[in-house]
DNA sequence: GTTGCCGTGACATATTGGCGACACATCGTG
DNA sequence: CACGATGTGTCGCCAATATGTCACGGCAAC
């Protein structure tokens, strides 16, 4: 699984700089794309889907303002400015666009690194589409493939939707009616035992991680981290 | 609706003047608890939920980092150090111990409070507002999980549906009449005295917090901030 | 004292969810 | 088509737990 970077600066150097070491820092979690003028980092944010962006703020061509209300009209993903211009003023319009951070130039890589990975922790939820994931278990959405500590996992199809919903949910509590409608949906006459028995079987099926669904007695089942 | 903010900070001019800031500024936002020392914040932490705390590290008693620690135990809310401890090393330490971010001083409050903003706003998109909350008890309805002093505490389906009825209607009185149709419903033939004993039962799970909810002789029962 | 009102402990019962077993359907295969 | 493998719904049993009921007693108001 990796995160998608954006780093828009025009000072090539740093730009080389700053992708470098977040891709040996970050050891494969990260894909970084570079733009280092304002309208190729327009053209990529309206193409493209990212999970973190670091913007320059002086950049020939669009600023890196229009880039944040650009790409803030599509995507919610986190946004650093990093600049040289420190005025107050700058820093209180930057956080006007939407940013989540300012950082004032000159700075330290490790230090927006640290930033970086504490905004991506928060902004999480909302990133990735395509895989869910809770503690030890992954579950990729195209592939359908389930995994348990990094193995795959066989699984049937109706634990493989239970799933879906319960990770769709993570940490609420989800009513024996409600599983029914979502996973069962029009099929009508069925009995509600088989939520307990899906769930069952699906525990099973988890192995290790089976512990991380849990009971919550006269109202329903709940996924969560352990 | 108000966000709880936690302020530790020795300097009591520093202290009174960013909790000021916050209360001006935010115009009723803000609901802010402050400490001057590690251990009174410590104690303020595990006993009380916050929204987003603001933490100085040098601090007579238990460090900021101690504080940073002992809330992410039992916390994921938005913590911001503010120090004058600028080197890269104590920066990235706080990064570590799971703070969101490291704000060197002196700094302007303005720019304090607009990263706060901006962190409160990512942290509550992935959190959720589905909380109920009074006096040290903390209800969230989608995990279906009750904290008391910030730790969770085992609750059975009824008496959780009864305290969501009470925080529901914090302060008022509901007469056992009012509770019986609305945790009770249609089932027809309960006896009065269920709610007494759902209340008692209640009480005891609450363990500490049990005398927030209080008998209001010959009406019924209510819920209080203490 | 008497009378409501409520808290409490104990008890009986109902409900709940886990489980194994089984029946049936589906499907690929030879 | 027969066959077995597999997936899935259903049933009944059991232990754990949740919950309704009851009888008793304290307590305050009158």
């Amino acid at each position: 699984m990796s995160f998608r970077l954006l780093i828009v600066e025009d000072s090539l150097e740093l730009l080389e700089a700053t992708g470098d070491f977040f891709r040996e820092e970050g050891a494969g979690l990260w894909e970084v794309v570079t733009a280092s003028d304002g309208n190729d980092a327009l053209a990529k944010v309206s193409n493209d889907n990212f999970d973190l962006m670091i913007l320059d703020i002086m950049l020939p061509g669009a600023s890196g303002f229009d880039i944040c209300k650009a790409a803030r009209k599509r995507s919610d993903c986190p946004i650093i400015f990093v600049t040289a211009l420190g005025s107050e003023h700058n820093i209180l319009k930057g956080y006007e666009t939407g940013c989540d951070d300012y950082v004032v130039k000159p700075f330290s890589l490790r230090h927006l690194y640290a930033k970086s990975l504490a905004l991506l922790k928060r902004a999480k939820k909302s990133s990735d589409g395509d895989i869910l994931r809770c503690g030890t278990i992954s579950l990729n959405r195209k592939s359908m493939l389930v995994t348990v500590k990094g193995s795959e996992i066989p699984i049937n199809a109706k634990e493989y939707f239970l799933l879906v919903y319960l990770l769709e949910n993570k940490d609420s509590v989800l009513t024996r009616h409600a599983i029914l409608e979502h996973v069962w949906g029009d099929e009508l006459d069925v009995n509600d035992r088989v939520v307990d028995n899906t769930i069952r079987r699906l525990r099973k099926s988890l192995g290790g991680a089976s512990g991380q669904i849990k009971t919550v007695i006269g109202r329903g089942y709940r996924i969560t981290e352990e």
